[in-house]
DNA sequence: TTGTACGCGTTATCAA
DNA sequence: TTGATAACGCGTACAA
C-alpha cells in the first residue's frame, strides 16, 4: 500500500506546520513569498494531491452537482449532459451522474444517495413513474437547491428549465394550416406523460386559433415509439375518405417514422397526398425518403441554463423561482410540403 | 440555514451514544434488536441522512468510480457510459463524469481532480491529443487502479477494454473479398490515430491473407468525418479506369456516408459499380439509399466489462493485467453487394 | 507571517 | 451490548 502525502507530510518535510501548507497552497495571501515557493515545490516533489474529502467535511462544500438523468441512451440526453459540463466545468463543479432508468424507485434512491455524497445542488429530470414529490420536498428543505430539467415538477418551489412543447406544437402546428391543410390529424403520447399533453394541446390551440374544427376522431392516443406511429396511422387511413386527414402531426419523429411507413405502405405519397410532420429532430428526420419537417429541441442549451441557474442558487446570487422555457426551432424540410 | 441532523442528534435525541447509532445504522450484528429498532425510527422521524463524505474520510473509500470522456455526444460514448452506470449500480458505486473534450490539458486536470476527489478507480478513454502518460502512472502508483476503455495506453501496466478494430476490420474486408472484387480500397483515418491505425492494419491483412496486392494508390489517409470520406473517394474515383477500385472500405460510416454521396455524384450505383462498407453501425446506416454494410460496435458491453474489471480490481479480487476484447458484429446489408 | 487548538461527521479500537 | 476516545485530512479562529 502506497502512502498517502497529506499537507502534514509536506509540513514536515519543511519543518513548518500544517497551516502554512494549507495557506501556501491555497493561494492565501498571508504567506512569505519564500515560503510558498518552498512549499509548492516540495508538495510536487513529494506527489501531494489535495484531499477534497477531507476538504469538504470542513468546508461543507463539495464542488458536485448530482444529475439524474431518466434515459441516458436517448440522445436527448446526452445533448444536455454536455451542455450541463460544459457550464459546471467553466465554473469548478464536477458531476455525480445517476441514472433513474424510468424508475421512480430508483430516482429516489438515488437522490438519497447524491444527498448523502453530499452534492452542493441537482439537476433532475423525472422518471416517468414518478408521482411522490416528498422527496424533493425533503432535500430542498434541507437547503440543497433543485432545478428540474426537460421534465418537471411544479408548484415544489423548484426552477425549471424546459422546453416549450406546447409553444413548438402550436408553430408547426399553424406551419401545417399555412400550406392550406384544413383536415389535420394527431398521433399524440400516452395520455398521463406531460410532454404529450402539452404538445397535444398546443396542437389543439393551434386549430383553434384558426377556428378549425377539432376532430376527436383525428386526434389517435398513441406512444412515443416508431411502432405507436405505425398503428396510429393506420387508424387514420382507416377513415373514410371523406374524413382522412390531409396531413397530420406526430408527437416526436419516431412517431412521424412509424406513420410515414404506413402511409407509404397505403401507396400514398408525402406530402402530395398526406402531410406529415415530427417533433425533435431526431438525427434520421433528413434522412427520410421525403425529409421530416420537425421542431427542433436545443438540449444543449437546456442543460446550459439549468446547470447555470443551480451554480446561482448554490452561490446565492439568486433565490428567484422561476421557469425557463428554451425555445423550439422549426426545422422546414419537405414533408409538409414545402419544396427545395 | 436548516441544521443538519447528525448521528449525533439521533443519539442525544436517545441518550445513547453515537457508535450505537452508527452501529444500528450500518446494520452491525452487536446492538440489540430493540435498541436498533428504536435508532431507526428516530433516524427517521428526525430526516437523517449519513454524511458519506464524513463516512468517506475515515473508510478512505468513497464508492466513487471517474469516469473520463473524451466525447459525450459521439453516441458511442453514452452507450458505453449506460453499461458502466448498470454495472456500477449494482455494486453500489456511483460515476462522477468528466468530459476531456479530446483535450490533454483537460484530460489531465480532470484526472487530478478526480484523485482529490478520492475516487476508487478510475475509468478512462484517452483524448486524441494526449502523449504524456506518466498522469496514469502516478496515478496507479498512488494505489489507484485504472481500466482504459475504447482508446488505450498499452505497457503501463493498466487494464483495458476495447473494440477489435483490426479484426473486425479483417472480418469486413473479407467479406468483400468473398463477393469477388480483388480491387478493393481503403479510405483510412488519420495515421496517428490508433483506432485508424488497426483498421487499416486489419484491411491489409485481409487482402494478403487472400494473396491480393496491396496498392498503396488505393489507400488514402482521410479522417473521420463524411466530408473527409467525400474528398478521399472523389481521388479514388479520379483514378484511371482499370485502377478504380471495385470496392473500398471506409474508416467508418460517417466517412462512408461522404463516399457514397461522391460516388452518386459520379453516376455511379452502389453496388453495382462499387461496393462500399463502413465501421461503427451509425444510426444513420441503415436507412440509406443503399443500405450500409458496416460493423457493430458493442460500446454497451465495452463499458460493462471495463467497469466490472475495475471494480474486481478495486475490491481485490484480481490483480493481472489483460486486455479484454469486445468482438465486433458484421451487420450485413446491401452497400457490400448482398441482397434481400 | 506563522503556529496551536479545535471541529467537520463518521467509524475503529479497546475497554466496560 | 454499549460507550469513550482517537483518528481520517483539512480549514477556521485565534494567539504568538
Amino acid at each position: 500500500m502506497p502512502k498517502r502525502v497529506t499537507a502534514k507530510e509536506v509540513a514536515k518535510a519543511l519543518g513548518i506546520s500544517t497551516m502554512t501548507v494549507s495557506r501556501a497552497l491555497n493561494n492565501r495571501p498571508n504567506v512569505d513569498p519564500k515560503t510558498r515557493q518552498k512549499v509548492l515545490e516540495t508538495a510536487q516533489k513529494l506527489g501531494y494531491f489535495p484531499n477534497y474529502i477531507a476538504k469538504s467535511l470542513v468546508l461543507r462544500k463539495t464542488n458536485t452537482i448530482g444529475v439524474v438523468v431518466p434515459e441516458i441512451t436517448h440522445s436527448f440526453f446526452p445533448e444536455v449532459v454536455r451542455g450541463i459540463e460544459e457550464i459546471s466545468y467553466q465554473s469548478g463543479y464536477d458531476l455525480i451522474l445517476s441514472h433513474s432508468a424510468e424508475s421512480g424507485i430508483r430516482e429516489k434512491s438515488a437522490i438519497e444517495t447524491l444527498v448523502s455524497k453530499q452534492v452542493d445542488g441537482l439537476l433532475i429530470s423525472t422518471a416517468q413513474t414518478v408521482s411522490d414529490y416528498t422527496i424533493y420536498q425533503q432535500v430542498m428543505r434541507r437547503g440543497i437547491p433543485i432545478v428540474f430539467y426537460d421534465r418537471c415538477v411544479k408548484n415544489i418551489g423548484a426552477n425549471c428549465v424546459s422546453i416549450d412543447d406546447e409553444e413548438s406544437a402550436t408553430l408547426i402546428t399553424e406551419h401545417l394550416i399555412q400550406h392550406g391543410y384544413q383536415r389535420i390529424g394527431h398521433i399524440s403520447g400516452p395520455s398521463q406523460v406531460l410532454i404529450g399533453q402539452a404538445r397535444k394541446q398546443g396542437f389543439i390551440k393551434a386549430l383553434q386559433k384558426s377556428n378549425l374544427t377539432v376532430d376527436a376522431d383525428l386526434i389517435i392516443e398513441a406512444g412515443f415509439h416508431e411502432k405507436d406511429g405505425y398503428s396510429a396511422m393506420q387508424t387514420l387511413l382507416q377513415l373514410p375518405p371523406g374524413k382522412m386527414p390531409r396531413a397530420v402531426v406526430a408527437v416526436n419523429d419516431p412517431a412521424a417514422f412509424g406513420a410515414m411507413k404506413a402511409i407509404y405502405e397505403h401507396n400514398l405519397r408525402i406530402p402530395e397526398d398526406v402531410a406529415i410532420v415530427g417533433f425533435s429532430d431526431d438525427i434520421r428526420a433528413e434522412l427520410m425518403r421525403t425529409p421530416l419537417t420537425t421542431i427542433r429541441q436545443n438540449a444543449y442549451e437546456v442543460g446550459r441554463r439549468a446547470v447555470q441557474k443551480l451554480i446561482d442558487q448554490i452561490e446565492n446570487k439568486t433565490s428567484s423561482v422561476e421557469e425557463i422555457i428554451v425555445k423550439g426551432e422549426l426545422v422546414i424540410r419537405n414533408s409538409c410540403g414545402c419544396t427545395g
